[in-house]
DNA sequence: AGAGTGCAGCAACTT
DNA sequence: GCTGCACTCT
């Protein structure tokens, strides 16, 4: 078979073991995504599988989406019968079609972490219990640690006893499930632990899903828990075809639960795996796949293993030590610009970072510069409070038990529900064991409300206007009803000020999403459908590979790709590795930190950009921090200088600049020139109506005199002497300054 | 009874 | 720097 020729041999050898456990440890950047393909390829092919037997279990859905692309240009459409989807999205199908099973209804909502977080404040309320020793977030990860290892509320309990702490936590577990069922919900974790649970409580639908499912791989599987563990085993049990695909070296996700045990481990639980390795990469320079290598070899619980390549030797790594995090964007941002002029694209780089604190300096400096930039990650879309208001909206239409999302919108916008009337609803549904919806609806009998009856009776009759509208319309349809009769948007219209605006322009775009999912799933489109591929959505899901920007996230979001530049900024001991990770004072904790420094310098391709700064500040602070003990890892040899001092001198031309202060290297000088900046065109979309000299007015620091003026890519920096406040930079878009 | 306002507390990584 | 919450005002 043509196609299979250009497969390594190690790499062939994996996609013809079709039958029994496979544990394939990939390396970094070793072709671990065309085994996959070209193995569903060959099963489809040579075996004679039909397509729809073969489940493939990918990390995002970006990576499904790729693998299905990739499936369908090997072998033709049929390859989109294959199951790819992530453990989530598995879950929801499956759980769609038979949580009634379990006692759910199939109409249940999905609760992402705020949601959670929502119900544990309800709880630790109604419990009295103080959230200054019991903090809502270091609750839900204990409940969800617990969950993440198939710890059930019974067990937790009879493990808590004597402990005062955990019995507390216990006693919220129990009763955060119990309003999760009565509301119909379920949290991130529960739609896996469900699933096992529907499997472990009717035999014929797992039978079911065991049948269908003759040929199972998992992707990533250095980074899944124990519940997906358990999940996977009892789906794989009667065939098991199963074919797991991992790097112990890149396990990120410990603080998610993921238990590097599934991988270190799988040959003792499947004593017949086959084990092969993939150990040759292809995807970066000999330099950078060195650096890579030395760092992680620092790692002891790892298998072993050494990755090797081909490539060219390449340029060596570079170690770039700033005075502060804004020069630290600056050198990024100029070494991006003359990458430009010597003819590459923006998309050839990325710039990861370890918290998605650093991102806002980053940001603006690529605005300011003109540089097209996508930030993946951060508050999400889907996380924004309007967002998430309308969703709840839409949510209640479907299962108005869940009391999170009425809670959430019974007053926004204001219309005059307050709280004491809340509460005697709430009162009166728990009397009466109804949900706090049918509370609503029976607000007629409810005693006490007084102001607020009238109110709440409207607000039951729009939820019962939408229900009908959602029953005989289209999506789009309801969607323009809920913002029409909600008056959501005329209320922030009425506040008219930017970030109102800004919500605006989000609502429009969740309600162009509605209208494309419903374009794209055509009779198939539901309100359901549409809130649930909404829920599972992750944050590099959105990433366009077409665009030509320069990419902007986490290193955690970065597993996976690859990019010919990458930058790594914030190579600092106590930001990477994180505080936490090295005052726990564990081992395994820094090593984790190492595995991520080892998944960011396998992203790169052709060039590695290491940037640190002396001084920086973080959540209102400043801090000055030793360069991260990961460098010293990395032999000098591969550096092309210990350190690079970027001290950029703004004098009063504004002239950027780069001098090298290094005495072992000073024969090769760094310079960034002061054409760079100006090679950018003068911004299109701002016009100034002062120039340098001129008094301008500026809303907060009153009258000051311009001193100068320089142009970014879409926007102008202005310097401006205050008499009462200093000199000042302003970006003129934002400052607003008016001529005097 | 609800709305508006000042203030404390918090702040890794993510499906 | 942002968010939920207690407190005061209408």
């Amino acid at each position: 078979m043509e196609k299979y020729s250009t497969l390594n041999p190690p790499q062939y050898e994996a996609v013809i073991h079709t039958t029994g456990p496979l544990l394939l440890l990939a390396g970094a950047g070793s072709g671990k995504t065309r085994v996959l393909t070209h193995r569903v390829a060959y099963l489809i092919e040579e075996k004679k599988v039909f397509p729809w037997k073969i489940m493939a279990i990918t990390f995002t859905n970006k990576a499904a989406k790729e693998m299905r692309e990739r499936v369908d240009k090997l072998i033709g459409i049929r390859g989109s019968d294959v199951w790819v989807s992530t453990f989530h999205s598995s879950c929801v199908k499956i759980l769609r079609r038979y949580i009634n099973e379990i006692g759910y209804d199939r109409t249940f909502s999905i609760y992402d972490t705020d949601d959670a977080k929502r119900l544990i404040r309800e709880i630790m309320k109604a419990y009295n219990i103080d959230p200054k020793y019991y903090k809502e977030s270091a609750v839900l990860s204990e409940i969800s640690g617990a969950k993440n290892k198939l710890i059930g509320v019974d067990t937790y309990r009879r493990e808590a006893q004597g402990d005062m702490r955990k019995e507390t936590i216990s006693r919220i577990f129990v009763e955060y499930q119990k309003r999760l069922r009565n509301y119909n919900a379920l949290d991130f974790d529960d739609l896996l632990v469900k699933t096992v649970e529907l499997f472990e409580l009717s035999p014929k639908t797992l039978e079911y899903y065991q049948k269908l499912f003759e040929y199972i791989m998992v992707d990533e599987y250095q980074d899944t828990n124990g519940v997906q563990f358990r999940l996977i085993s009892l789906l794989a049990a009667k065939h098991r075809n199963l074919c797991v695909v991992g790097d112990d070296d890149q396990s990120i996700y410990r603080f998610r639960g993921a238990d590097i045990r599934n991988i270190l481990d799988f040959e003792s639980v499947y004593p017949d795996a086959k084990v092969i390795k993939l150990e040759q990469n292809y995807r970066s320079t000999k330099n950078i796949l060195s650096a890579a290598n030395e760092v992680i070899r620092n790692n002891r619980k790892r298998k072993v293993k050494k990755l090797w390549t081909d490539n060219d030797e390449g340029e060596l790594v570079s170690h770039i030590v700033n005075i502060n995090e804004k020069e630290e964007a600056g050198f990024i941002a100029d070494t991006i610009n003359k990458g430009i002029s010597d003819g590459r694209d923006y998309c050839d780089f990325a710039i990861l970072y370890r918290t998605n604190a650093q991102s806002r300096v980053l940001e603006e400096k690529m605005f300011r510069e003109g540089i097209p930039y996508k930030l993946i990650g951060g508050v999400s879309f889907y996380q924004r409070k309007e967002i998430k208001d309308i969703l709840a909206y839409l949510k209640i239409i479907n299962n108005g038990t869940d009391s999170i999302a009425v809670k959430r919108i019974i007053n926004v916008p204001r219309r005059g529900i307050g709280n004491t009337t809340v509460e005697k609803i709430q009162e009166y549904s728990d009397l009466y064991g109804i949900s706090f919806l049918d509370g609503v609806f029976d607000a007629t009998e409810i005693p006490n409300i007084k102001r607020g009856r009238k109110n709440v009776l409207e607000f039951a009759k729009m939820i019962n206007e939408f229900r009908e509208i959602a029953i005989s319309g289209s999506l789009e349809g309801l969607m323009n009803e809920v913002l029409d009769k909600t008056e959501y948007i005329k209320t922030l219209e009425l506040e008219n000020t930017p970030e109102a605006n800004d919500r605006i322009d989000n609502i429009k775009e969740l309600s162009s999403k509605m209208i494309d999912y419903e374009e794209q799933a055509k009779e198939e489109a539901t309100l359901l459908g549409f809130l649930e591929e909404v829920a599972l959505i992750g944050g590099i899901d959105d990433l366009n590979d077409d665009d030509n920007k320069v990419i902007l996230m986490t290193l955690h979001s970065a597993k996976g790709l690859e990019f010919p530049v990458i930058f790594m900024a914030g190579m600092e001991d106590g930001l990477f590795p994180s505080y936490m990770s090295i005052n726990s004072g564990l081992n395994e904790d820094i090593e984790e930190e190492r595995r991520l420094c080892y998944v960011g310098i396998t992203r790169a391709k052709e060039k590695l950009y290491l940037t640190s700064a002396r001084q920086r500040m973080l959540y209102g602070n400043t801090q000055y921090n030793q360069t991260t003990r990961f460098l010293a890892e990395i032999p000098k040899e591969l550096l092309d200088s210990d350190t690079i001092n970027y001290t950029p001198i703004q004098e009063n031309t504004g002239a950027i600049q780069a001098k090298r202060d290094n005495k072992f290297f000073s024969n090769k000088p760094y310079t960034v020139t002061k054409a760079i900046s100006q090679a950018i065109p003068a911004p299109a979309n701002v016009t100034l109506d002062y120039i340098a000299g001129d008094l301008v007015k500026h809303s907060k620091y009153g009258i000051g005199q311009v001193k100068m003026i320089e142009a970014g890519g879409a926007d102008y920096q202005v310097t401006v002497n205050f008499p009462s406040h200093g000199i000042k930079k302003l970006l003129a878009s934002f400052a607003g300054l008016k001529r005097v």
